[in-house]
DNA sequence: CAATTGATGTAATAACATTACATTCCAATT
DNA sequence: AATTGGAATGTAATGTTATTACATCAATTG
C-alpha cells in the first residue's frame, strides 16, 4: 500500500498523523484540516477507517486518539498483534511486537475455542524523557 | 473490601453490574438506576471511579463499557495485569491473568525505562457458544 | 449509455465523559 | 452537644467522541 493509492482525504489525514508527535484524537485532526477544506467529522471518520483497513494507521482504544504507524512500508496487519507504551506526559507512543505474547494470546483463546478479532495491547504509563 | 464498606451508590452501581450477563455503558447503567434515585451521569461515573479503584469493577476500554470483576472476593489489583476476551455477538467477557504475558510487557517497559501505569489487553471476537 | 461501486459533502443526532458549584452526610475532635 | 473537615452527593451545563441519514459526485464496467 503506497500513498498513491489513497484518495485526498485519507492522503491528508494520514500526513497530519504522519507529522504529529503524539496521537491526535479525530476532532483535532477536522481542526487541522478546516483550512484544506475539511467541514465535518465523518470526513475524517471515514479516511480513518480506511487508514485503518490498510495498516497506515492505529487507533489507540485507551486514549480515543489515533497515530500513523511506525513502519507504513510493511504490512502492519501481517507483523500480528501490534502493542503500543503511551507517554501520558508527552503523548510519545512506541509501536511493539512480541511473539510470545502473541502465541499466549492465541494459545488462551483457542483453548476455548474463542475465535479472536482485533487485540488491543496499550501500556500508559511515563516515558524515559519525561520520568 | 467487602460490599459493607461500600456506599449506597456505589453498591447499587456494582449490583447493576454484578447482575449483569455482559458489560454496560456508564449510561445503561444509569438508565436501570432511575428508580433507585439516579438522575445524572456524574452518579454512575464517581461511583464507578471508585469501583474501580478497590478493583470490585474493570474498564473495557475498547467497548467504552464496564463490567463487575469475575472474583471480587480477591483484590483483583494484586493479580497483576487483567487480560479479557470479550464476545462482540452475545457480550461476554471473560477475565484472566497471564504471568508469561505480564513478564514480557514489564521486561520491554523496563528495557526503556517506561514507567508502567495502568496495561489494556482486550481480545474482541467471537466465544464458543456464538462461532 | 446505464448501472454499479466507492468516495464525498452536509446536517443532525447519538453516545460518552467532565467541569463547576452547591449541599449533605458522617465521623473525629473539642 | 457543637464544631469541623473530608468524602459523598445532587444538579445543571457543557465538552468530547462517534454515528446515522440522505444527497451528490466520479470512476468503472457491462
Amino acid at each position: 500500500m503506497t500513498t498513491q493509492t489513497l484518495t485526498r482525504n485519507q492522503g491528508l489525514v494520514l500526513d497530519v498523523l504522519s507529522h504529529s508527535q503524539s496521537p491526535l484524537s479525530a476532532y483535532t485532526i477536522l481542526d487541522k484540516l478546516r483550512d484544506s477544506g475539511f467541514r465535518a467529522p465523518l470526513q475524517v471518520y471515514r479516511a480513518l477507517d480506511k487508514l485503518l483497513e490498510f495498516g497506515l494507521v492505529h487507533r489507540l482504544e485507551s486514549i480515543n486518539a489515533f497515530v500513523a504507524c511506525a513502519h507504513p512500508d510493511e504490512d502492519c496487519h501481517a507483523h500480528g498483534i501490534t502493542a503500543f507504551t503511551i507517554c501520558e506526559t508527552c503523548g510519545k507512543v512506541t509501536e511493539f511486537h512480541d511473539h510470545v505474547i502473541e502465541d499466549r494470546l492465541k494459545g488462551f483463546a483457542r483453548d476455548r475455542n474463542f475465535k479472536t478479532g482485533k487485540t488491543t495491547i496499550e501500556i500508559r504509563g511515563t516515558c524515559a524523557g519525561c520520568a
